[in-house]
DNA sequence: CGTTTTTGACCCGCGC
DNA sequence: GCGCGGGTCAAAAACG
């Protein structure tokens, strides 16, 4: 990989922020509230606020635990996984894991960005798992986890084909640990960005109609 | 040498 | 019940 990786500025590949400002489509989705109800925030926003707000208020919850069918993704828990462990000894399968279990709460939030690298810094550290293609893109989607133990974090990249340069990113769950690197670097961001329209719970309908 | 990326296979839910 | 679409795993390569 190219060893651009550093911060937004300091980077050539970035785009020059001065002439072009980045921008910005920031939407949220529900968490898959599986249980119905619940659906408490708690406060699990404590990224260091030092400084002016954290970085949580950018990702306001969404719950609209509504009925009608979640999005086009039943992300449930990480359970199958069947694997081929076939032979090899017992490996308990998966299932004995549904019901209502209290902890299945898992937001999620997308934005959408303008930028020339699909990787954006948000100061965590990321662990590539897997690449597909997706139907209606010609670029295909990646996905990340958070390489924190215990964090089950997941984000999705994804670039839209009509436009290279929108950057559609997926953040699921929520990080459970600070941040490794400065913060300045994502509030930076937050500065620089320009929200033009926040989308609401519709953005869940069908994925295919979103990217298309 | 440890960690992350790559990449094909597998798995699962849903629609037909 | 099968096929499609999408998400994940895991072994090996790549990278520092």
């Amino acid at each position: 990989m190219e060893n651009y990786h550093m911060l937004f500025g300091a980077t050539t590949h970035a785009q020059p922020s001065s002439a072009t400002p980045n921008s910005y489509n920031f939407m949220a989705t529900a968490g898959t509230g599986t249980s119905g109800g619940g659906l408490h925030d708690h406060d699990r926003g404590q990224h260091s606020g030092h400084g002016g707000r954290s970085s949580s208020s950018f990702f306001a919850e969404l719950s609209n635990n509504n009925d009608s069918k979640d999005g086009g993704a039943p992300v449930a828990a990480d359970s199958g996984r069947g694997e081929s462990s076939a032979a090899a000894g017992e490996v308990d399968r998966p299932a004995a894991r549904r019901k209502g279990d209290k902890k299945e709460r898992r937001p999620r939030y997308a934005f959408q960005t303008r930028s020339q690298v699909d990787i954006l810094d948000d100061g965590y550290r990321w662990r590539k798992y897997g690449q597909k293609a997706v139907k209606n893109n010609k670029f295909p989607r990646s996905y990340y986890r958070c390489t924190h133990q215990g964090c089950n974090v997941k984000k999705q990249v994804q670039r839209l084909s009509r436009d290279e340069g929108v950057v559609v990113t997926t953040y699921e769950g929520t990080h459970t640990h600070p941040i490794e690197k400065s913060n300045d670097n994502f509030e930076h961001i937050l500065t620089n960005m320009q929200i033009y329209s926040a989308m609401g719970s519709t953005f869940s309908s069908s994925s295919h109609n979103m990217f298309h």
